[in-house]
DNA sequence: TATCCGATGTCAGTCACTGTCGTCAACTAG
DNA sequence: CTAGTTGACGACAGTGACTGACATCGGATA
């Protein structure tokens, strides 16, 4: 065994959310998560860049499934069909974690400052998704309006599974809200 | 004559984007902008809540054209169409002060700190002109969807736009990557 | 066994941001 | 004209996020 206690970083996590919960993101201090945890603060801040990155740690783990899903897509696939196979592939890993999901929102939906935290992480999706469509082929103007398209569809859909009743599925709100968009875009040509 | 030099937020924006753009955003301190406005650091926060927000505050003049310029489209305008509307307008503002906006972005761009709250000013600007969208009597889900669309494909032309040769207007590269948009929605639907 | 390494603790320091109070010119009521 | 009020700012002290430098020690390695 080792000289201290085991997954400092997730010790971390934990006591963090649960403080944000308790109390408020702006009523704690670095100080008392790393208490909970049994670290110091200094401690903290080798695992986490700042205050808010320790509610953000997981949003890394989906970028690998993104470029995993987009590479699997049959390769006859439109542009917003390769997105749709990223985006699903996302949504059923958070569809797992449904409970934490909500209650990680819930923090986030009282501060700012984590809002502004999580578009960025999207925003970094994004770019992302971008990134792996170009890689596909497709010409760099319509993957970026793709891509970033889809983040707000998904956004979309997101805000509509975790505001809504337990038995939702995210993913196939994930693909509703894209042939809703379709619909949309139809009626626009039409105007 | 007042007590005081007039316009002291408008000294302090100057005075930050000169020094922000000179050493960088990290390396000046809110003391050193107060300083060469002829202020103190106090007063610097009176004007602004914090050492970011002296960049966009101008985003402010722009959500009352967005739901000025919702409103006065016309009544049988699609959703996208009323979105439109909302984007040109902005863009048309933005148009005119080229050279400082990309100054500004140049800043921007090259801290990510300024890139969340440049994001989080987009998402309240997508609230709003949600809500507009509702007051026009379109629906709930599909004014969200229309609206987040809608600033994903601003921000695509903007980037475009700042990137591009001097020549380029803005409003049109809007109406552009919306019909872009248009076209990839439809590719989707045969996919 | 000697040495190195990696995760943590300790401590001092900077700077963003806030609360409070004092100052003084301009404005307003009488 | 005088007294009180207000608004914009300065001065000062304090908290807490974040960083750099160095010490510690169990475990892996040569």
């Amino acid at each position: 065994m080792g000289r201290w206690e085991p997954n400092a970083r997730g010790r971390l996590e934990e006591a963090a959310l649960e403080l944000y919960s308790e109390r408020g993101f702006e009523q704690t201090t670095v100080a008392q998560i790393a208490e909970r945890a049994g670290l110091t603060e200094r401690t903290y801040f080798r695992h986490f860049a700042d205050k808010r990155e320790v509610l953000f740690g997981f949003p890394g783990q989906l970028h690998a499934g993104i470029t995993e899903a987009v590479a699997s897509a049959p390769a006859d696939a439109s542009a917003l069909g390769a997105v749709e196979a990223a985006l699903t592939a996302m949504g059923a890993v958070l569809q797992e974690r449904r409970e934490k999901a909500r209650k990680r929102q819930a923090v986030i939906d009282e501060n700012p400052e984590l809002q502004e935290r999580e578009l960025i992480k999207m925003a970094t999706m994004a770019a992302l998704l971008t990134e792996t469509l170009r890689a596909r082929g497709i010409a760099d103007s319509a993957a970026a309006l793709a891509a970033e398209t889809g983040i707000a569809v998904f956004k979309v859909a997101f805000e509509r599974w975790i505001q809504g009743p337990d038995r939702l599925d995210l993913p196939t709100m994930i693909r509703e809200a894209l042939e809703e968009l379709q619909s949309l875009a139809a009626d626009y040509g039409t105007r």
